[in-house]
DNA sequence: ACAATAGTTAGATGTTTAGCTAAATATCAA
DNA sequence: TTGATATTTAGCTAAACATCTAACTATTGT
């Protein structure tokens, strides 16, 4: 939980999140938008390893990063729901489940 | 928006919003919850003020923070919405808006 | 075997962060 | 004014982070 939302604040790792929601992209392909060295960025297709946010694939001389969309939208969502906030309406008594009235302490 | 996710990325501040969610309260109410000294806290409500999650009110001796559900909302939703994530449904064209097509790139 | 290409590891530097204690500030009550 | 209470500021440490360059590993083409 924490390794998700520490992954997404960085700006450079959102991009990255961004870029591959199209398609999974090489380190380098990766690499090419953005105005850091290789090694720094590197560190940061770890730190989304680590969170979980995407999935390597080396084949040859390259390694393809695959986004974990379900990752994401567990974390976010499951996060935002503890709130009230997600899926359903928008005013009060509208929702699917009742808001609750229990205690929800988060990660 | 780094501010946002930089803040959710500290297990207790989470847990300070979760608190926040059932009603508003002082910092030192707030600190009661945590085995970590007052200025420690400070810190952690001056990392969510700055995040703008919070609102500070000052009466008297004591501070009272309320929870600023809506800033909490248009960062998460906002930033699962880029991804397709959100609202509407699960899978394919089951969307309000059609997912789109366009280039998003975040902040 | 050699060189080129793709990434990572090592090591250094500067910044940020979470935590602490001690001291300062502000408010209120006596 | 003196004391008690609530919170922040100052100053510190230790760990984590983002960044770099240089060197290393792995793969493929010649």
């Amino acid at each position: 939980m924490s390794g998700v939302f520490k992954a997404l604040s960085d700006p450079t790792r959102r991009r990255v999140l961004q870029l591959l929601r199209k398609r999974p992209m090489t380190a380098g392909e990766l690499s090419d938008h953005f105005a850091v060295s290789k090694p720094t960025m590197s560190a940061h297709f770890a730190a989304l390893r680590e969170a979980n946010l995407v999935h390597a694939e080396k084949s040859g001389k390259s390694i393809t990063y695959h986004l974990r969309l379900s990752v994401l939208e567990d974390a976010l969502m499951g996060f935002a729901q503890t709130f009230g906030l997600g899926a359903d309406a928008d005013d009060a008594q509208a929702e699917t489940k009742p808001t609750d009235t229990k205690e929800e302490i988060p990660s």
